[in-house]
DNA sequence: TATTGTTATACTCTATAACTATA
DNA sequence: TATAGTTATAGAGTATAACAATA
């Protein structure tokens, strides 16, 4: 009957991946909504250039890697530099791409808002977290990313005059 | 310097775990979409009311498992009341209370969305995934849920003229 | 006085489509 | 013709505060 369906363990465990990720995105918001006035999606963008050091990134790239449309990301980037946490500049590469990168201002606020935010991180997922479940988490999850990684990003989807090339 | 923080294993495992979370969420917004024009949101009230069976659930109760504030809950309940999905009515037993239930084409509804829904976490999560991977997920993530939901409850939070108690 | 639920309001966010500019 | 990015628009979702009703 439930031939192809998930069987209990699972559905149990597939539960409890999302339930523990709503929970602790809920307290990670919380948090960095009061520490730096941001929500997940632009401390993402922020962490994201700190994480790329010197490194410009292409809207688009990070727009794959972070948020959904590239409008969506447009928005929020357009927060960001109002706030004049990021900077746009055109690509010398490509005149037509725009790259992003953190100024000295999103730093200090990046600065300001991660001790906070690693703590919240520690306190609530890792604690009480013995070693070798530490591992094992990694182990099981990496593959999983990848695989999900490996489905087309949100921005190459068929827009405008572009068609689908499969009919 | 950073004593206190996450050390290189940790943070990869943070992220790698947000980023499942986000990947698969983002997934099953698709497909939820497709199949019953469901918001996730909407899918989490009609699975819950769906497992508790024949027992109607409070609307706070209902609000602490699933959503964040009460007024946000009050919205969904208003949308799937609309569209037909569930039935509100009075507590028998408290005459504040509002108790929920699923209606039959709430039923039907979830009982049309549910086959595709497990069929993408099966393909997305579980396709490859050995096992052993299986029971360690469970193992590790089922003790953090519970230490998850034993923080107060969003709807707990002081409002009006309640007030803090530490103070 | 505390709790339950709703609503008015204001705001943030998101996606679609239309647009410009460059490859 | 395809790609990169922006913007206008419109809609969904969220939280805060104020409200009414019951315990």
């Amino acid at each position: 009957m439930t031939s192809r369906g998930l069987d209990d363990q699972q559905l149990a465990a597939y539960f409890t991946l999302t339930e523990v990720g709503n929970l602790l995105q809920q307290a990670v918001s919380d948090q960095l909504r009061a520490d730096g006035d941001l929500s997940p999606v632009q401390f993402q963008v922020l962490a994201t250039l700190g994480d790329a050091g010197a490194t410009a990134l292409r809207m688009t790239d990070l727009a794959d890697r972070i948020v959904y449309s590239r409008s969506g990301f447009s928005y929020q980037a357009a927060q960001l530099e109002k706030r004049g946490l990021i900077a746009r500049e055109p690509s010398p590469h490509d005149e037509r791409s725009t790259v992003v990168r953190l100024t000295d201002a999103g730093r200090d606020l990046l600065a300001r808002v991660m001790p906070g935010h690693v703590e919240v991180v520690r306190g609530l997922l890792f604690e009480h977290m013995p070693a070798a479940d530490l591992a094992a988490l990694g182990a099981v999850l990496g593959p999983v990313r990848d695989r999900l990684r490996a489905a087309p990003p949100r921005s190459a989807r068929p827009r405008g005059t572009a068609r689908r090339a499969d009919r």
